[in-house]
DNA sequence: TAGGGTCCGGTAAGCGCTTACAGGTAAGCG
DNA sequence: CGCTTACCTGTAAGCGCTTACCGGACCCTA
């Protein structure tokens, strides 16, 4: 049925209006469902429609009723270390990033991605063409600073992930300190561990602070040893959690029973290290992480974790910026629950894990 | 620096241009870099847009110019098995486009993403508004017909990653012959394995034709015995490559002493119900994927695979785009080079893997 | 000092679509 | 049978930006 028709000029609302005789109104009411147009007039112009393979012009659109039905997304691909195994850095962002995906659908928007470089230098100009092409943004960790989210904010609607509100902006963020709390009792308390270490992230995330505090505050509670200090700080990524674990043996110091790590990246890094320097876990060490990422069941042993539901986290995301882009105010710190995972890494047993298996 | 300014109305080019006394054409030019306005003009422009936090509208400009500097990209999440462990199965579609986005911001374009459910009724219908976005739409595997494709094709241009060009489309891909024959001679003479199985990916792929055709042939050509055969159908995920083996297993056939898998996520699944048979890899059943995904590496035994350079797919299915938004024309079917990465499963030793590890 | 070139910058015409408003027709009512 | 009421449908005015085109200022040359 593709007609011969189009020619080089693109086809618009006109085309359609003239082949199917009647005014551009009358297609744009049709296309749109307002109005009530008579029923001979709506197959008319949807014949139009479909003889012609029309579609309506978003830009245009966008510009007439003031709505792109787009929100831009924005978030730091690799790390401080690209290493080969850079890429799993960015697992979890992109199951958040699906579920802001899926939250814009319901609402018939789509999602306009962009990641920065961990060393790009025009980051303000990218976020910029960004919040120029969409309706609202939706930031990532560490995307920006508390200024620049504040400038930023009065340009376009902002909602910002695991990381603080600001006047001007909301954010959306999972319960960290109950994770970590509830972890804490997990291994001191069920387990009986009297020493614990935390492997950290970033130190300048704002998820990585919380964490951390609620470790210290817990574990004291808890009354069991606690592995801190310098030589304890992580980066997110798997390499940094390696590196944490050999400096600690090359500097001769004993591993606290069991380690909470900032994620479970950083676990994944510590049981390599930990793997190539014979230790076993969770014989020897107890491992946790945190995050419940796709691959975390298929380590060896499984890891136990706290699981963020990241993807209504991008769907929660995406629907507070959506009432906010309708002129909505609402909470500005929003909080979702997490819940622990318990697997094998922790020392429970095979069969203790309700979680787990591929097929 | 920010003003009190900032009511409710939009702000636009002409708030800037009369805050910098001067017209909008030259707020137009500076922004854009056109013609050569005097220092001073220049300098009073930016000064007003830096005041204002002026963004200028990507609707309007799109609209303007003819140029949205948006390319959409859609896929299919989840496949015909949604069981806990479906995330997996979209892992390298973020890989692939990750490298659309690199592509794309080399050109100061963005990327809009949309994905599929694996049963949504009105996928035309959003793969047209999407359409009605972009300049123009890169369609992962298996998102339409050969028709749907040739129709949509006169609305916006097309590229297809690992589809089959069609008239009015272009299409990426890899060299999936290339690869499955390399893994074929690497098990057949390198480890002289006599008897090899193909556990398939969806029939109905492109590629998974190509490769279940190259092994066939590479097989005999070496003249190993063939597994194949209705009970070797997967589907490209991880529970397809489990069951594979269950089924084979209950009926009591034996399995070749290697199988080559339609993919990484097939072999996961192979490797785990191997796992729980008590049949050893490599030691009993030698073990190799395709994709080279990131959890490859951390697989036990670490996963002799076929790299894609999925970066690179993606990269070149912008920059082919590109071309063809700018009127250009190119090949229509554009393959690249894949390469065999040799590691545990395989039966190789530990060392002779070149490739793996974490830190 | 007048004529011609050069530059800059301003004015205005769209880009394709939505929608307020007005016009036309048909049906309803007195 | 004429006028109001209701309902569609068409006309036209933007939405915010880019850019062709034109006019003014300035400088150089004769």
């Amino acid at each position: 049925m593709a007609e011969p028709k189009k020619l080089k000029g693109t086809l618009t609302i006109y085309d359609v209006a003239s082949r199917a005789g009647v005014s551009i109104a009358s297609v744009s009411r049709v296309l749109n469902g307002q109005g009530s147009p008579r029923e001979e007039t709506r197959e008319r112009v949807m014949r139009a429609v479909r003889e012609l393979s029309f579609v309506r012009d978003g830009a245009a659109r966008a510009l007439s009723n003031g709505l792109k039905e787009v929100v831009g997304v924005i978030f730091r691909r690799g790390g401080e270390q690209l290493l080969e195994g850079e890429d799993e850095s960015f697992l979890y962002i992109d199951v958040i990033n699906r579920g802001i995906e899926v939250g814009a659908q319901r609402r018939g928007f789509d999602l306009l991605i962009s990641s920065v470089g961990f060393n790009d230098d025009n980051i303000a100009a990218r976020i910029a063409a960004l919040a120029g092409k969409a309706d609202g943004l939706i930031l990532h960790d560490r995307m920006l600073s508390a200024v620049g989210i504040a400038r930023l904010a009065d340009m376009v609607p902002i909602v910002t992930l695991a990381g603080s509100p600001t006047p001007a902006s909301i954010n959306v963020r999972c319960d960290n300190e109950y994770g970590i709390r509830t972890l804490v009792r997990h291994l001191a308390t069920d387990h009986g561990y009297r020493s614990l270490g935390y492997i950290s992230g970033r130190t300048d995330s704002p998820d990585n602070r919380t964490r951390a505090h609620a470790f210290e505050s817990e574990t004291a509670a808890a009354g069991a040893d606690i592995g801190v200090g310098p030589m304890w700080e992580g980066n997110y990524s798997a390499a940094g959690g390696a590196n944490v674990i050999e400096s600690l043996l090359d500097a001769g110091k004993n591993l606290p029973r069991a380690i909470l790590c900032a994620n479970d990246q950083t676990a994944l890094g510590v049981m390599h290290a930990l793997g190539r320097r014979g230790i076993r876990v969770p014989e020897d060490v107890a491992i946790t992480g945190f995050d419940d990422v796709p691959v975390a069941r298929h380590l060896h042993p499984p890891l136990t974790t706290i699981r963020q539901p990241m993807q209504e986290l991008g769907a929660t995301a995406f629907e507070v910026l959506y009432s906010r882009i309708n002129a909505g105010g609402g909470d500005a710190d929003v909080v979702l629950p997490v819940e622990l995972i318990v697997r094998e890494s922790c020392g429970c047993a095979h069969n203790a894990a309700a979680s787990g298996g591929v097929a």
